[in-house]
DNA sequence: AAACATCATGTTACCGGTAACCTATCCTTA
DNA sequence: TAAGGATAGGTTACCGGTAACATGATGTTT
């Protein structure tokens, strides 16, 4: 940048606030500085920049569950494009779901000094919560609705989804409810949705008659093989909800192979209206949810925390039981 | 870090140090300082020493089309772990193939002043070549094979891909073939597997009956909407290739709908062996690839040039045609 | 016309580590 | 036992920007 002002015939401080456009200097200086940082070259440096000022850092850390499964890509995407809009880069991990991870990835995030977090998940080890809590940044928990959030929850209502689901199966006479699942990390069982599906079979007075969680990631398989998995298991199965439609998928195709009528043998619910079931021959039943409405609120609350403004604690995002023709 | 050193009773020099593994210190300094690390939560800076030397950025910056659709995600997936083991962060972007989004991120990270940087796609911008070229940093391109690669080159044979698809379609008697892909940037058109494809129905004399080439992400939907296109476009076709195995599924649904037996009416193949393809009733004709492969030899590459270790300037990561049913 | 406000621009110190160099101590070897 | 080498640890300067303050020129008010 030096190199910058002097051919440009100013001093490096006035230079350096016509980069970051902040205010004092005219046209003319402007044009002047402009010029020269295009003729040589010049690529600033943000390490250089975060490190001379508490401030400007431009780095948000996001981290969620995995980058393949599910609607996660998505959910990121749309993050990624909207701190980009404001002038942020972001840093991506993956923790599987385990809180050990999570920290691990934290810790190395940190020592990047980003402006704000962006967490997906409820469970959080001891140590990840004093971190944060020392380093003193906005955070935004994601994914999980969480009515005591850290500091900003912005998510889905996955409990609600859980049980309505549940009391639409009921409601359409179905009695005999397995529950097919997955995850990657065998110790953590926080599964939100399911909590809310059990609750509602239990306000009917009735339970799962079966419950499979693969220690897997979700998909088509894992959905195929644990639906065989629970089958083969219990009798007499009349309805399965499923963790993600990807699972709901992969479990009509391992009914069809069996010949079971859907939903006459057996009933079939997914979640998350995903791509795939625009394609299929029979319309699933699942629950829609805006993926980019989260990412979007999520990254524009974690940008007015930085920026001190008002945000809402709490931010419930949308999702939409959709009928279908497979319950 | 100062308070650290004089909390152990030694310089922030020594702290330093044994903070970085270095030599120059007793296993007996190492404990206090480590000692005191701990009780004081210190939290590294590495802002601060990337800025106070050269040579220790740990960030790598990684671009790739999109987050959400096909292997991209399995594919940074493989990268993001392979990194972290070896220490780095990844910094990733989405160009969505557009050179130009390419040249805005890059310039974004560059002023992170990364180790190194993972490009994919064979088009980049003049101004995008002139800046990697400037930063001087260690590149490696992944996805495309590339013969003259920028630096390092990590990829699958897609013309090859396509060709041998081609020649095992027209070997199984298959004459009207139409081709369906999806680019979500209209201007770009570089489908190195379409080429291979074409090239081998030239050698047999033949051309594509037809080609549909959405503007959107490759996936299910597109699949089906395009499968929809170029039958109501042209008469008698009896093979379609897709480009990738979510689009190819569209497809069949499509045809399924249709009425359509699958390959006897019409055929179809994919590419990618993605996870869907295992719980179809009929197996898809697809190529499968090995992504993780991919995903790990071409972080390896850039880490063996970061640490100025021999590489082989060019890798092919290996595809396999799979006959399945469809064809 | 004097006093004051406003704005463009320059000067200085500093952010938190690390490289390069230096010193002191201990150990080896002839 | 003296000279030389190895090693633990300290000192100093510096990386490339930015905050805070200082300066000087111009315009404005009474």
């Amino acid at each position: 940048m030096s190199e910058v002002a002097e051919a440009a015939g100013v001093s490096k401080m006035t230079a350096s606030r016509v980069l970051r456009n902040a205010s004092g200097f005219t046209d003319e200086t402007r044009d002047k500085v402009l010029i020269q940082v295009k003729r040589l070259g010049y690529v600033p440096n943000r390490i250089a920049a975060a490190f001379g000022s508490f401030e400007t850092s431009t780095l948000i850390g996001v981290s969620v569950p995995s980058l393949t499964s599910g609607l996660y890509g998505t959910l990121l995407d749309s993050i990624d494009r909207t701190f980009l809009k404001y002038g942020y880069q972001t840093m991506i991990g993956a923790h599987e779901r385990s809180a050990e991870t999570e920290e691990e990835w934290l810790r190395a995030i940190l020592a990047w000094r980003p402006a704000g977090v962006i967490l997906s998940g409820r469970k959080h080890t001891s140590s990840t919560l004093e971190i944060l809590k020392a380093q003193g940044i906005p955070i935004v928990e994601i994914w999980n609705l969480n009515t005591s959030p850290l500091d900003v929850s912005v998510g889905f209502n996955h409990y609600d989804c859980g049980y309505e689901m549940g009391r639409f199966m009921l409601s359409k006479g179905y009695r005999n409810i397995a529950y097919v699942g997955a995850n990657r990390n065998a110790r953590s069982t926080n599964e939100t949705r399911l909590d809310g599906f059990e609750a509602a079979l239990s306000d009917a007075s009735r339970t799962l008659v079966n419950k499979e969680i693969l220690v897997d990631h979700a998909g088509f398989y894992p959905g195929y093989y644990g639906t065989e998995n629970v089958l083969n298991r219990t009798k007499d199965i009349d309805a399965i909800y499923y963790q993600d439609d990807t699972m709901a998928v992969g479990g009509m195709f391992y009914c069809q192979k069996l010949g079971l009528k859907i939903p006459q043998d057996i009933a079939i619910a997914g979640w998350g209206g995903m791509e795939i079931t625009s394609v299929l021959p029979q319309k699933l039943t699942t629950t829609t949810v805006a993926i980019e409405t989260l990412g979007k609120s999520a990254a524009e609350a974690l940008v007015a925390r930085i920026r001190g403004e008002f945000t809402k604690d709490v931010t419930v995002v949308e999702t939409r039981l959709i009928p279908g023709e497979t319950v």
